[in-house]
DNA sequence: TCGAGTCTTTCTCGGTTCGAGAACAACATA
DNA sequence: TATGTTGTTCTCGAACCGAGAAAGACTCGA
C-alpha cells in the first residue's frame, strides 16, 4: 500500500469526536499591579461568566490561532503593536469534562505585553478587559488553573531570562524594570543590588546614551534610558528574594 | 436556552476532523549514556522508520493516556517499575501537515526512568528499543525536534529540580548521581564541589546512614548511600558549568 | 524661592558561594 | 604486595549577594 493509497482510505471518522482550542493567558502591568486579558462569555456553557480568551483551532499553527484569538479579542489586529507582544506556549489540558459539551483539549499559550489600550469588544466576545490578577473570581471551565500555572511560569521565567523586556517599552529605564519584578513577583527589590545585578549580566540591557527627559513623578534625578540587549537567558540568574523553607 | 438543552443541541460534527495523540519521550541512562525508548512504526505513513511510543488518546486524562502507551510500548504493563517512572508533560506540536493523513495535534510527554529491561515489543509497535541519543538518526513526523525540546528540557531541570533521583535507584551514592549529571550534560563534573553541593542543598537527598556493600569496579572506598529528600526544587541550584557568552 | 522628601546611581562591607586543587584513606585489580 | 582509582573532606582565593549608606538631581508644596 503507497502512502497515496493509505491517504484515499484513511477515515477519520474511526476517532471520537473531539476538539482542539487555544486558550490564551495574556499578561500585562497596569499602575504596578498585573493584569489578564479577560472576556464575558456570551454563549453557553458558562454564559456570562468570565473566561480567557480563546477558540476552536482551525487550519493554522497553534501559535497562529493563538496569535488570531489575542488580536481578535484585543480589537488590535491590523494594529503594530500586537507583533512586540510575546508569544509562548505554557501546556495543554485535556481531562474529559472539563468542557460539559465534548472532549475539548485546549492548548493554553502565554502572552506578555506592554501596557495595551482597553480593548474593544471582538465578535467572539460580549465583552474583553484587563483584570488585576488579584480581583479575579472564578472563571468558566479550568481557566483558574490555567491562570495560576501562567502567572507561576511567569513568575519563573523572570529569574532566568530577559522576560522583563517584553514588559516595557522600546526603551526602559532601570527603575520600569524592577517595577515589572516587583509587580510579578509581589515584593520590593533592593533598588541598588537590582541596579548591580541587571548591568552586570551580559546582554540582558544595552544603553542607548540617552536619559530620559523628565524624572519620575516624586522627584529624583533624569534616569538614563536603555533597551533589551541580545541575551536569551540571564548569566548569573536573577533570583527571586529567598523562599521559607517550607515551599521548596 | 438550558445547559441541558443546549448539550442536546451540540453537534460535535460541525468541527472539522482533527485528532489528538500523546507521544512519549522516555529517557533512561545506562552505561553512562542517556538513552531514548524508540519504536519501529509498522503501519503508515512512516512505515519502517523510527518513532517515538505513542498513539491516540481515548477517554482518559491525557497523562493517563501516557502512562498507558508507555506501558504498552515498554511490555511493563502490571510490572510495579512504572510507578517509579517520572512523568510530566512537554508541549504540544499541532503544525498542519506534520502527520500526511489528517491534522494531528500531538501531546509530548517526557519520562524519566532508573534503568529499565529492554522492552519486549507491545501489540502497537513491531519493536521497541533503547537507544542512545547521539546515534538516533532521522525519526518519523516531527519526532526527532520533539526529542531534542525533551532533552533540553531534561538539561535545564537537573539544574534547579531533583530530577537527577528519577535516574537512580532507591538508594544510591553521590557518584551515581553525578554520572546521571556528567551523561545529560555531556560533560565532567568536579567530584570534590559536586559532593558538596549536593549535600548543601537542603531536602536534595537525605541520609540512609548505610554504606554500599561493595566500592566501584575500580578501586576506591565503600561510598555512602543516600534516598531522594522531599526538595521539588533545588536552592541553591546546580548551575551547569559555564557556557560560552555566544549561547546566552 | 526655599526646604523637605523622593529617587537614581554608585560605593562599601561582611557573609556566602564557587571553582580549582590537594590530601587522605579505602578499595580493586594485577 | 604494589599500583592505580575513587569517595570524602579540606583549603584558598575569586566572585557574588544582601544590607546599608552616601551623593546628587529632581519634584512638589509651603
Amino acid at each position: 500500500m503507497t502512502e497515496a493509497e493509505f491517504l484515499a482510505r484513511y477515515d477519520p471518522g474511526e476517532f471520537p469526536p473531539l476538539a482542539v482550542t487555544v486558550d490564551v493567558v495574556a499578561l500585562t502591568i497596569r499602575a504596578g499591579r498585573v493584569h489578564v486579558l479577560l472576556v464575558e462569555r456570551g454563549a453557553h456553557p458558562f454564559a456570562g461568566w468570565r473566561a480567557l480568551p480563546g477558540g476552536f483551532v482551525r487550519d493554522e499553527p497553534l501559535d497562529a490561532a493563538a496569535r488570531r484569538e489575542l488580536a481578535e479579542e484585543t480589537g488590535l489586529g491590523d494594529d503594530r503593536a500586537l507583533d512586540r507582544v510575546h508569544l509562548e506556549q505554557l501546556r495543554s489540558y485535556g481531562d474529559p469534562g472539563r468542557d460539559p459539551r465534548m472532549r475539548v483539549v485546549s492548548v493554553a499559550y502565554l502572552a506578555f505585553a506592554p501596557s495595551l489600550p482597553d480593548p474593544r469588544a471582538g465578535s467572539d466576545a460580549a465583552g474583553a478587559s484587563w483584570v488585576p490578577v488579584d480581583e479575579v473570581g472564578e472563571l468558566a471551565f479550568d481557566h483558574a488553573a490555567i491562570l495560576a500555572d501562567g502567572l507561576e511560569r511567569a513568575r519563573a521565567k523572570l529569574e532566568y531570562t530577559p522576560l522583563a523586556t517584553a514588559f516595557v517599552a522600546e526603551e526602559f529605564t532601570i527603575a520600569e524594570l524592577r517595577a515589572v519584578y516587583a509587580a510579578v513577583w509581589g515584593e520590593e527589590l533592593h533598588p541598588g543590588n537590582f541596579h548591580r545585578k541587571v548591568l552586570s549580566v551580559p546582554g540582558f540591557v544595552e544603553s542607548t546614551g540617552e536619559t530620559a527627559a523628565r524624572a519620575g513623578e516624586r522627584g529624583g534625578p533624569k534616569p538614563k534610558l536603555y533597551r533589551a540587549g541580545d541575551a536569551r537567558s540571564l548569566h548569573p540568574a536573577l533570583l527571586r528574594p529567598t523562599r521559607e523553607d517550607g515551599v521548596r
